[in-house]
RNA sequence: GGCGGCGUAGCUUAGUUGGUUAUAGCGUGCGGUUCAUACCCGCAAGGUCGUAGGUUCGAAUCCCACCGCCGCUACCA
């Protein structure tokens, strides 16, 4: 039997998972027990990454220790994970103690051979936030998390030679052109990372606690990404020193890491690399998905419209959920969600084709023949297209699958539900019913659907486990295993139940709006109660308008220092299309300030002209060269006119703006 | 700014070695049916295939330009 290790990305604990984040587990549920279903010895890994500042933070917020805060949590996503019916062999948590251990001992090991080296992590630090940032990361210059100043400061940290293992990189991605899906990050990949040369990723933190020790240094804390992505093979009982379990060596390299397309940079770059370091085989695939969008937007707590998999489950049913993103999802592209969407696409596919098919199949054999029907041979044309679409099915849902087009290996499914209803009105029961001649002729079209649902539901039970085998059950059949799935016949008698219970009730969309209203009131009374009485503007103001920025007293204002200057001279930056390079004559000083300003003005404009000049904004790197200030101009964000601010007179350099 | 992708019916979307009348689902309209969860089946309407050029006997498909959207990334102070 073939072995097959197909693992989801962990979930982070800080808060609770919503029905984006809870798709790529349903999606991998889905693969798994396909897999199992074709006869693949398999063990799907799912779990948690509980560390890292952001979980440190919110439990000291909790006054809990981060420890009492992940468990939490964890328990919360573990509670999800089984609402929606996952059918993992293995829940890891980066907490776990052998997970622990081994990430200690790993770094240790790549420290040893060289491939981790200390040095200085150089960046941009709040203090207090005690957060590094890349120049790229500030807003305005200051820090993103809490708009403080920030200043340059230096951290002993240890990094991982990227650089060092590249070539092997691509090589790999050349030899293995399915390693990447979609296609289309594997290019992103290549071209804004690999081909620029890669840098060294910094994998430790002294300005945190909740993390994993390095064992010989105890001032450090592994990174995340470390920690982390070890988990696919901690998970499996690997150990460093060789002593790895029997499952290590019988599944890893993992077939398939299912991830977010946010994430698919960490998977294919670092990932493999420290494999390689590792002297170990690399996955065969990595998958980012898209995301599940509310109504084509972000989903965010002030807004009200996270939707979570268990109020969905509780008005729609886990199943019909789980229907509605794996169909939702294509291969490539973000779907949508939203009560409305799912509410019209449940009542037509399970409701309408599905639901009402093994209604009134099941309502039919009762009526004519009491619930038990047999194959008749009463054989006809029509039937052998009913045959036909049925058999079929199981082929082309597997080659779906080895795709990854898993939308379409559900539309394969339902396939022959639709070709059955067909068949119903092709075959008219109650009119063969009106002469008894025709007695085995409809018995015998009633046995056929019987075994088409059947065979269907088998094939939809790892989409939808827990609906499946009820509706089995009214058949009163096992569920069909693959090895005889194409046999259209198998089955030698159906016992129906008298009375077939409503799997997926029609839902009117106004009153699931309406509950869905409550939540979403819900949700934001709670997100203010959190959040107090920051953000209100956010949640009424539905379409997005120009954010308006705080008032600031005066105080605050006269901490900006304005002055008049002049352009002595200016000339493009090389290499570049925006930027000018300018030397700007303020008083006694001239600075050289650089502006994104070339698409407007020729040096030859500007030289000469008289502007208004931040005199002490932090001084700042672009493309090579330090910039001491900033010009002032206007900016029309919709035509992306620019004009520089003069002053109306001419005026002496060097004076106060105010 | 760089690299990549996309733009097809009201909505979601199929469609490359260029080749009769350009898909399919939802929604809409009409008809049929009554076993069924007012469901199912059939038919129809609806498209200048983003815009404007070019190559060709022939372009949704290939080439060029432009407009718009998206992804990654960057020097957007």
């Amino acid at each position: 039997m073939k072995n097959y290790y197909i693992t989801t990305a962990i979930a982070y604990t800080s808060g609770k998972p919503h029905i984006g984040n809870i798709y790529e587990i349903i999606l991998s549920d889905s693969i798994a027990r396909f897999k199992r279903y074709q006869g693949y010895n398999v063990i799907f890994q799912t779990g948690t990454d509980e560390h890292g500042q952001k979980i440190e933070e919110k439990a000291t917020n909790k006054g809990q220790t981060p420890k009492q805060f992940v468990d939490e949590v964890a328990s919360v996503i573990k509670g999800l994970w089984d609402k929606a019916n996952i059918s993992y062999d293995k829940f890891i948590r980066t907490t776990d103690d052998y997970h622990e251990k081994q990430v200690q001992k790993i770094f240790k090991k790549l420290f040893k051979q060289g491939d981790i080296y200390k040095g200085h992590y150089e960046g941009w630090y709040c203090t207090p936030c005690e957060s590094f940032w890349t120049e790229s990361q500030l807003v305005d210059g200051k820090c993103p998390d809490c708009g403080r100043e920030v200043k340059k400061a230096k951290e002993e940290a240890y990094f991982f030679k990227m650089s060092k293992y590249a070539d092997k990189l691509v090589e790999y991605y050349n030899s293995h052109p399915d390693f990447i899906l979609p296609i289309s990050r594997k290019n992103e990949m290549l071209n804004n990372f690999i081909n620029k040369g890669l840098q060294d990723l910094c994998v430790s933190r002294t300005s945190f606690k909740w993390g994993i020790t390095v064992d010989f240094d105890s001032k450090h804390v592994v990174y995340v990404w470390l920690d982390a992505l070890t988990n696919y093979i901690t998970g499996l009982g690997y150990d460093e020193s060789a002593n790895s379990d029997e499952k290590f060596k019988n599944f890893w390299p993992a077939v398939l890491h299912v991830i977010g397309k946010d994430i698919v940079r960490f998977h294919v770059i670092y990932w493999p690399i420290f494999l390689m370091a590792l002297n170990l085989p690399l996955p065969k695939q990595v998958y980012g998905h898209g995301w599940l969008l509310q109504d084509g937007e972000k989903m965010s707590k002030s807004k009200g419209n996270v939707l979570y998999f268990d109020d969905l489950a509780n008005v729609f049913g886990a199943d019909a959920v789980r229907y509605y993103v794996l169909n939702e999802m294509g291969f490539e592209d973000d779907g949508l969600v939203g009560w409305e969407l799912m509410t019209e696409k449940i009542n037509s596919d399970l409701a309408n084709i599905y639901g009402n098919l093994v209604s009134r199949t099941i309502a039919m054999t009762n009526k004519y023949f009491g619930g038990k029907v047999e194959n008749k041979n009463k054989v006809e044309d029509v039937d052998n297209s009913l045959k036909e679409v049925v058999v079929n099915a199981y082929d082309k849902v597997a080659k779906k699958f080895d795709e990854l087009k898993i939308s379409d290996a559900l539309s394969e499914v339902f396939a022959i539900f639709k070709r059955a209803n067909k068949y119903i009105d092709e075959t008219c029961p109650w009119v063969l019913a009106k002469d008894e001649n025709n007695a085995d002729r409809l018995q015998t079209v009633l046995y056929n659907l019987c075994e088409a649902i059947t065979i269907g539901t088998s094939l939809l039970n790892v989409f939808m486990p827990s609906t499946t085998l009820k509706v089995l059950k009214m058949f009163n059949v096992d569920l069909r295993p693959s090895t005889n799935i194409k046999n259209f016949g198998e089955t030698k008698q159906f016992s129906v139940v008298s009375n077939a219970e409503v799997l997926f009730p029609r839902l009117d969309v106004k009153e699931v709006l309406k509950t869905a209203d409550e939540i979403k009131q819900k949700q934001i009374a709670e997100f203010l109660k959190e959040n107090k009485q920051e953000v209100k503007t956010e949640v009424t103001n539905k379409k997005e308008e120009p954010v308006k920025k705080d008032i600031i007293d005066f105080e605050t204002f006269s901490k900006v220092e304005l002055k008049v200057g002049t352009i002595i001279n200016s000339e493009a930056v090389e290499g570049s299309v925006k930027l000018l390079k300018n030397t700007v004559k303020i008083g006694e000083e001239t600075r050289t300030i650089v502006s994104g300003i070339a698409k407007t003005y020729k040096p030859a404009d500007i030289i000469g002209k008289q502007v208004v000049v931040v005199t002490n904004l932090a001084p700042r790197k672009l493309k090579g060269i330090l910039s001491e200030g900033m010009i002032l101009c206007a900016f029309d964000e919709e035509t992306e006119d620019l004009s520089l601010i003069s002053p109306i007179a001419k005026f002496k350099d060097g004076c106060e703006v105010s």
